[in-house]
DNA sequence: CGGTTGACCAAGT
DNA sequence: GACTTGGCCAACC
């Protein structure tokens, strides 16, 4: 299936450990400029275990949200464990975002 | 088909 | 620095 929600979820997948990407970049290597439509894909989260959402930020370099808006603590716990660097205000370092590889069909 | 919502974004105040 | 506004696009009702 191609959908759109399958790209999403192909692209995270490509997100290697340690690092991470925003939901706009995240778009675009879809090729999309539905920013709020990848995030409300991964908040359906077929599945769960399969797809690192945790991976997914938000552009201002904070975490967003996981599992609803409440849940961003455990978030964060998995993305420290995975090796991703913060400051002391909850913000993702620039040097860990990296850009998900463009999906071409 | 129209209106609401959302793990968002950028620009303005 | 914070809060508000308008915009974006897909999913849902």
């Amino acid at each position: 299936m191609d959908s759109f929600s399958d790209r999403v979820y192909k692209a995270t997948k490509t997100i290697p450990r340690g690092y991470v990407t925003t939901y706009k970049l995240l778009a675009q290597s879809i090729s999309t400029k539905a920013y709020r439509a990848v995030g409300q894909s991964l908040s359906k989260n077929p599945h769960p275990l399969t797809i690192p959402c945790h991976r997914v930020i938000r552009s201002d370099r904070r975490v967003g949200g996981y599992l609803s808006k409440k849940n961003s603590a455990e978030k964060l716990h998995l993305l420290k464990q995975e090796g991703v660097a913060f400051d002391e205000r909850g913000r993702v370092k620039t040097e860990c975002i990296i850009r998900p590889k463009k999906l071409l069909e």
